[in-house]
RNA sequence: GUGGCCUUAGCUCAAUCGGCAGAGCAGCGGAUUGUGGUUCCGCAGGUUACGGGUUCGAUUCCCGUAGGCCACCCCA
């Protein structure tokens, strides 16, 4: 027998584990709920055609990471995982006329992505995002609004000083001619700069910006920045943006090295991430406009502006925080029925699932182990009350014990339940235990 | 995708110079009849990641593969 494990890159999500997740999740959902956007489910793959357009064919997202479907004989699509949620979400936008919907679209997704990225340290094949998309409203308050957004969900999911990244990478009418500015910047240099990056001077040079090649520094720290050279429009919205998150009272950093080098990304960039972990995979999460989406994927042109926010990065933060080393109590059970005969098993299967069918957390001990090791395992089980049945079955009684109080009462089969749904709301009231 | 470090029980880790693979925790059972988290005793759990090589003998040394981690790259 081969010993299987779970793909490289993948994990299975432990209870532990999988808890904290459900936690992010519900406070994402709270938060977009309040912020009016609704929830959509797209497909976990799509016509690989949609990534590619969509987040770029030149992006290693695409040219290297997708994971791509091989394809059925009989079937002639091309399907590749989707490797963020934006790209089909705008393709559910046009493919169902959302444009004859109130604008702007409100939408929020969070689900597993999958990138064919060598694994790392909060670096995974499937991953999961907290996603936030608002499709036809052209800024600037939007922006601040949504940046907002994502601070608040970092503060409610236990991280206050996560930092918010700023840019603007300008539009179709003032990038070509920024771009222009760079590569002749950089073109005098040409020799002197990292195999790598004279690679990408031509190809894609916003990129140089962000190199973290300490030879790039002085080069990049002279270097043109856009914000300098935005176009009329692209510099109002900016500093309208900016103007919007003052009154906010959020505060970010202007990061001209922040860039999306990909063609429908326009004007406002932002990142968050946390301070304090150098090196790899401090972005939590990270998001901007795109107003040249929705018409490059064949709609009417429409703005848009979004982010996408990485769930299992904010939960390996969380666990690096000294003291959060909080144990999840959920998945106790109220009350455990155990026996003092070990063999009558059906007893207390039945009293257990009376208990149920009434809303009560409740489990049999359905071992045959004698009555102190069934206790000793409730009581590991952090339950609150033990019902035991044992020979005041005949005259309809059960005994009813308090496992934290060490106190124990005969009660009627006929008034466990009520007892019990009285006992629980009194030992999350009456405290004590957290 | 490139380079480096690592991999022993479910988990955290031992094993001297190359000489019979161990402990703690977790699990299960028991400690004179139906009362718990402690204590004591016991049981179970391993092809030492996998495949080769060197050697009388490999957890230990060498090579390859897989997986993890770190840096790069990329990003969430």
């Amino acid at each position: 027998m081969p010993t299987y494990r779970a793909p490289r890159g993948t994990r299975d999500l432990l209870p532990d584990e999988r808890a904290a997740f459900r936690r992010l999740e519900t406070i994402a959902s709270m938060l977009a709920r309040r912020y009016g956007y609704r929830e959509i489910e797209t497909p976990m793959f799509e016509d690989a055609a949609v990534f590619e357009r969509g987040v770029g064919a030149v992006t290693d997202v695409v040219e290297k990471e997708l994971f791509r479907i091989a394809r059925r004989t009989e079937e002639g699509d091309s399907w590749a995982l989707r490797p963020e949620p934006t790209a089909g979400i705008v393709r559910a936008y046009i493919e169902h006329g959302m444009q004859t919907w109130p604008q702007p679209v409100k939408l929020t997704m969070t689900g597993p992505m999958f990138r064919h990225d060598r694994p790392q340290a909060g670096r995974f094949r499937q991953f999961w995002q907290f996603d936030i998309e608002a499709i036809g409203d052209p800024g600037p308050a939007i922006d601040a609004e949504i940046i907002e957004l994502g601070r608040a969900f970092y503060r409610l999911a236990g991280l206050d000083d996560v930092e918010v990244l700023l840019n603007s990478i300008g539009d179709a009418a003032c990038r070509p001619a920024y771009i222009k500015t760079l590569i002749a910047y950089f073109e005098p240099h040409a020799a002197e700069l990292p195999a790598l990056e004279r690679e990408r001077l031509h190809k894609n040079p916003m990129r140089l910006l962000d190199s973290k090649d300490p030879a790039m520094a002085e080069l990049n720290a002279a270097a043109p920045r856009i914000s300098d050279l935005l176009c009329e429009p692209c510099r109002i919205h900016f500093a309208a943006v900016r103007e919007h998150l003052e009154a906010l009272g959020i505060t970010y950093r202007i990061e001209p090295g922040l860039v999306r080098g990909l063609d429908y990304y326009t004007r406002t960039a932002f990142e968050f991430f946390v301070p304090g972990r150098e090196g790899g995979q401090q972005a939590l999460g990270g998001g901007g406009r795109y107003d040249g989406l929705v018409e490059l994927l064949g709609g009417h042109p429409t703005p848009g502006i979004g982010f996408g926010l990485g769930l299992d990065r904010i939960v390996i933060a969380l666990e690096a925080r000294a003291g959060e080393a909080r144990q999840e109590l959920e998945g106790a059970p109220v009350a455990v029925v155990v026996g003092a005969d070990p063999a009558a098993t059906a007893v207390r299967l039945k009293v257990a699932t009376d208990l149920r069918a009434a809303g009560i957390a409740a489990r049999a001990d359905l071992g045959r182990r004698k009555l102190g090791k069934q206790l000793e395992s409730a009581a590991r089980d952090r339950a609150h009350f033990v019902v035991i049945i044992g020979d005041e079955l005949a005259d309809g009684n059960v005994q009813l014990k308090d496992l934290d109080a060490g106190s124990q009462q005969l009660v009627a089969l006929a008034d466990l339940a009520r007892k019990l749904v009285s006992g629980e709301r009194s030992h999350r009231h009456g405290g004590g235990d957290a």
